[in-house]
DNA sequence: CTTACCATGTAAGGCGTTACATGATTCA
DNA sequence: TGAATCATGTAACGCCTTACATGGTAAG
């Protein structure tokens, strides 16, 4: 339904953090939630003018700079807005992966287009594991601040399943090379 | 970009395997391809449709039942479109989960709240597995068949992620249960 | 001096879901 | 006879991305 990609809330979420700027938040979307959700400048811009029209952030102009810069705040209606979100059960988790729906259509394909798939995805999955293994590395050190936990979470999530992808490609490539 | 539930590509996948209905089409998207796929019949419906125009798939109207029935065909035409997206490289593979993104965000929460998710979670994933674990043993008996061997890949996948995702919940548990 | 990055925004348009509308058939 | 399932379709609407438009600043 309405809010797919929950723009309101995760805006809220980072200005939980501290104030940003939309083009700090673009950034951090693209970084620390990267491989779990993602979101366009032309998203973030028109909901941060919404959330401010409705009292959850406000908005401050950085003199110091001559460059135009806009700060965000969040309000305490914000957080109790981002709090009352984070406090209702899930409502999607979503897992849609091409490789897989070619896969299953394989036969039209053949073995070695197949093979190729699995080939690609395997490559991408090594390419990306380093990102989140550096992440894990980092945040290790500073397990004691509560927040950094919850990064540790979703990054521990992401290596786990990563490595599960990868050891999948191995066994998928062994299992059809057992045919024929 | 365009067409991100690949819609076309679908439908011409399930045609490829044998004729059938724009409503048997969408039941087989939400059994066989439901844990990384889905689609509903205004998106159905209307591709037939174009794909009819395009000369991708012939209709035929089942004079045998009184009960309006229309029997797609894929063409020679549309296996060879298949099969040339078929041989792309894979454009997006994208998981959104919004479980993540609640943890991320989960020191507004607090430990509580974030474990409440996990175990809503875990309790889904543990619903889900049985259906894949099924699917599993039937295909295992069928996999002189290509087709079945293809399938098993995808079906695979999903129980060693799901599995992944399990064992992920209880170090998660564990991770936050040994702080404070 | 030019490339890369910082920074904000809008408009158009595609895509796909939800909700609605309609009706036959099967099974209990 | 009522519920569930089979079966087809459309319209409205929301969401988000892409592409465009603009310009400052830092670094090499």
């Amino acid at each position: 339904m309405a809010n797919e990609k929950r723009m309101d809330q995760v805006i809220l979420g980072f200005l939980s953090h501290e104030p940003m700027t939309g083009y700090e938040i673009k950034k951090r979307i693209d970084t620390s939630l990267h491989y779990f959700w993602s979101g366009s400048y032309g998203s973030i811009y028109p909901t941060l003018n919404d959330l401010e029209k409705n009292g959850l952030v406000t908005k401050a102009e950085d003199k110091a700079n001559a460059r135009k810069k806009l700060i965000y705040q969040i309000t305490d209606a914000g957080r109790e807005a981002l709090r009352e979100w984070l406090k209702m059960p899930v409502v999607k988790n979503e897992l849609r992966y091409e490789t897989l729906l070619k896969l299953f259509f394989g036969k039209e394909l053949g073995k070695e287009g197949v093979l190729q798939h699995i080939s690609d995805f395997e490559e991408s999955i090594k390419k990306e594991l380093p990102f989140l293994e550096m992440c894990k590395a980092q945040l290790n050190d500073f397990c004691d601040v509560e927040d950094h936990r919850y990064y540790m979470l979703t990054v521990q999530f992401g290596i786990e399943t990563y490595k599960g992808y990868l050891k999948w490609c191995e066994e998928a490539r062994n299992f059809l090379n057992s045919y024929e």
